[in-house]
DNA sequence: TGTTAACCGATTTTT
DNA sequence: TCGGTTAACA
């Protein structure tokens, strides 16, 4: 067993599995084997006996990763690895919180709120404040305190900078509203998992260094992924034997928009001193005019570790390069292209159709039916996040804990029941002034005549119902519970009555979650998962075409690739260039690069020249990651094609085929071409939905300045403005 | 309290 | 264009 572990890796990788002790950092390209150099790393050092399953950490971003990689730790050693602490960030966060709860300041069994019941909140907040919820949506008002967060800062320690205005109060006091709000529901978020934990360290050392101690090795997956919080808990607790492996790749780095900072992966040798660097660089899934491709985009970025990926399989096929007159064009070349694969003897399922926004797919989806292609959507809306999941999930949560409001306030009144705005109000009240949790003052209530007879006589069946439902959790299984739950609460009778195609998609899905509730053993056991875990294991092998987001493609392979939709404003996308200049320029470009190393054989970057975009056609030009692209690789399959330049217009073509404007945020010419395309151009007398009428003083890319008849001169983007034709 | 009409806004989403 | 949310009604 322990001599085989070596066995199959090379040079580089097997002196990363062999180099135990110290900082490590493994750059390992796409596709270079960083699981195996992973998994077999924790088994030698098993092996070697310097130290137990419990001692070595490792943590990774995605359920689906650490799944993975406990399940190659098992075939490595021949048996179960239960125990181990393999788990992604915010289950190793959570695990460590349920242990000193108190000393983090939450309360026993303390849930784990998901992203709409975190904004659900900061609403109600913002509604308090009187703050405009239109101007700050709660959504975004959400996202700053999540990005907070994941930079380890907490409501005290913002900064100036930091702390905005937000209508007519400081960021910092919703912020502080938000945290009292989660402790008083006994309730944290998903930053919470990491940054109280970190807090916890800082205020408690004795807690900490038990932790210290107990880690002797630790290693982190897609290290170019972590925040400022995960970087310090990690490096936090490695501070006592300083054995520290982070495996990453600073090229696919994507999401930087979530918290990600790149700068942790680019800094690990001065983060961590005397820290080795291996390179992983030979690539054992793709064929080398793919990697040729590869590079070149990639390394037109300025801030990265220079690797160069090589592979050993050459291949007479060269990425393919088509480009549709329109987006309908480019679906059915898609479609027809895979159906000729099909021919050949390719299955379907060994293909991938990638995109950079999920709003391309619908355009694909419907060409790929019409040419019938079976496809399946991945990314979409997850199983547990789906209202009717979400609704019984609610009911199953208050059946586990009658202090969660959160679930109460989402299912009192569904079904009707007739307890509407009114009648919570006074729930509201007396659950506030008798310091209780809205079902405990429910059942208060009930007698009291404050509620209306017939709400009383709602609420009645309500309560009696879950102390009914709480008695079965000894007798019955989780899936038999859920089905009384269900039925008796007259939830599904909704649904039933509705009689809709949709209402029986619902019902579907409520009775495969019976069918999912079987596996788990207690109900806290599936309520933490359904929290940390975002979908049901899919175990469907269809044979079918795989359409999804290049964000949600990675770490994963397909024999072929279509990566669709590469047009300058689409990707990159225009609002990334605009919102984060140069590094959002350079982080569209490693998604580009993710998308390109995703294909093993067959790549194919197709692009339209005009494409329907919320209604109306945009024209475009070829993404700017096309010409980067090395060309000696590349095989144009429609270039002499005269059939499909019904849009003949130099101007754009020039644009296309000549040179471009060479700037990162990509003003000049080229992207005017939209605009002239849709006749958006100085002096010209627009309309804009809520300005109102006025004149176009100039026009730059995206941004029109349009002096309006109303208010005067305003910057707009030129999207929302529409040419009033003169009679 | 529940239903309908207009209105706005629109990337990426591992947990 | 489309879907989610709100404001106005019955």
């Amino acid at each position: 067993m322990s001599l085989n572990i070596f066995e199959g890796l090379n040079k580089e990788q097997k002196e990363a599995v062999e180099t135990t002790e110290g900082a490590l950092l493994v750059l390992a390209g796409a596709g270079t084997g960083k699981t195996k150099v992973l998994t077999s790393r924790i088994v030698n050092i098993l092996n070697q006996k310097l130290a137990n399953p419990t001692e070595i950490l490792a943590v990774t971003f995605t359920n689906k990763a650490a799944k993975e990689m406990m399940q190659r730790v098992e075939g490595l050693l021949g048996y179960s690895a239960n125990g181990f602490w393999i788990g992604t960030f915010h289950s190793i966060g959570l695990r460590i919180l349920r242990r000193h709860y108190l000393e983090a300041g939450l309360g026993p069994n303390f849930t784990i709120l998901d992203t709409s019941d975190c904004e659900s909140i900061i609403k109600q907040i913002l509604i308090e404040k009187n703050i405009d919820t239109k101007k700050y949506p709660p959504k975004m008002v959400a996202d700053k305190i999540s990005r907070l967060k994941d930079r380890n800062i907490l409501p005290d320690s913002i900064s100036n900078e930091d702390n905005q205005i937000i209508g007519n109060i400081y960021l910092k006091e919703i912020y502080t509203a938000y945290q009292r709000q989660l402790r008083e529901l006994n309730c944290v978020d998903f930053g919470d998992l990491l940054l109280l934990c970190v807090d916890l360290f800082r205020q408690f050392p004795d807690t900490l260094a038990h932790w210290q101690e107990r880690f002797k090795y630790i290693m982190v997956d897609e290290y170019q992924d972590t925040n400022a919080v995960q970087y310090l808990f990690i490096k936090i607790l490695a501070y006592k034997h300083r054995n520290i492996c982070a495996v990453g790749d600073d090229d696919q780095s994507i999401y930087s928009w979530r918290g990600a900072d790149i700068t942790n992966i680019l800094r690990f040798e001065k983060d961590f001193l005397g820290a080795k660097i291996i390179r992983l660089e030979q690539n054992y899934r793709s064929t080398t005019p793919i990697l040729k491709v590869a590079s070149s985009v990639i390394s037109q970025n300025s801030d990265r570790h220079d690797k160069t990926l090589w592979s050993e399989k050459n291949s007479e096929s060269n990425v393919k390069l088509y480009e549709a007159f329109n987006s309908k064009q480019e679906a059915d070349f898609i479609a027809t292209t895979i159906n000729d694969l099909i021919r050949k003897g390719y299955r379907y399922n060994q293909v991938a159709i990638l995109v950079r926004s999920a709003f391309l797919t619908r355009e694909i989806e419907e060409r790929l039916m019409f040419n019938a292609v079976p496809y399946k959507f991945i990314g979409g809306s997850r199983f547990y996040d789906r209202l009717e999941i979400k609704d019984i999930i609610a009911y199953l949560r208050l059946v586990y804990q009658p202090l969660d409001d959160m679930a109460y306030l989402r299912i009192i009144n569904t079904p009707k029941r007739g307890i509407g705005g009114a009648s919570l109000d006074k729930i509201r009240n007396y659950a506030r002034s008798n310091n209780l949790s809205f079902y405990n003052a429910s059942i208060d209530l009930i007698g009291k005549s404050v509620v209306p007879a017939k709400v009383e006589k709602e609420l009645t069946e309500f309560v009696n119902n879950f102390e009914n439902w709480k008695k079965l959790l000894d007798s019955k299984s989780l899936g038999e519970i859920t089905k009384i739950v269900a039925e008796e609460s007259c939830y599904m009778e909704m649904w039933e009555t509705e009689n809709t195609v949709e209402a029986k998609g619902r019902i579907e899905n409520i009775k495969e979650l019976y069918t999912a509730l079987e596996s788990f053993s207690s109900l806290e056991e599936f309520l933490e998962h359904v929290s940390l875990v975002s979908d049901i294991e899919e175990e469907n092998e269809d044979n079918k075409v795989v359409v999804m987001t290049l964000h949600g493609a990675k770490g994963l392979e397909f024999d072929v690739v279509f990566l669709a939709g590469w047009e300058d404003g689409i990707f990159p996308n225009q609002r990334s260039l605009e919102d984060t200049g140069d590094s959002g320029l350079q982080e569209e470009r490693r998604l580009a690069y993710v998308g390109i190393t995703r294909a093993k054989n067959d790549l194919y970057i197709t692009f339209a020249r005009n494409r329907q975009v919320y209604g109306n056609w945009q024209s475009s030009i070829g993404s700017r990651f096309i010409e980067e692209m090395n060309y000696n690789f590349v095989e144009k399959l429609n270039e002499n094609e005269s059939s499909n330049r019904a849009y003949e217009d130099p101007f754009i073509n020039k644009a296309f085929y000549g040179e471009r404007a060479k700037t990162t945020s990509g003003e000049g010419f080229a992207k005017n071409v939209n605009n002239i395309a849709s006749g958006l151009k100085a002096g010209v007398r627009v309309n804009h939905s809520t300005m109102g009428e006025g004149e176009i003083i100039t026009i730059n890319g995206p941004i029109a300045t349009v002096r309006f008849d109303k208010d005067g001169e305003k910057k707009i983007m030129a999207s929302f403005l529409s040419v009033i034709k003169d009679s």
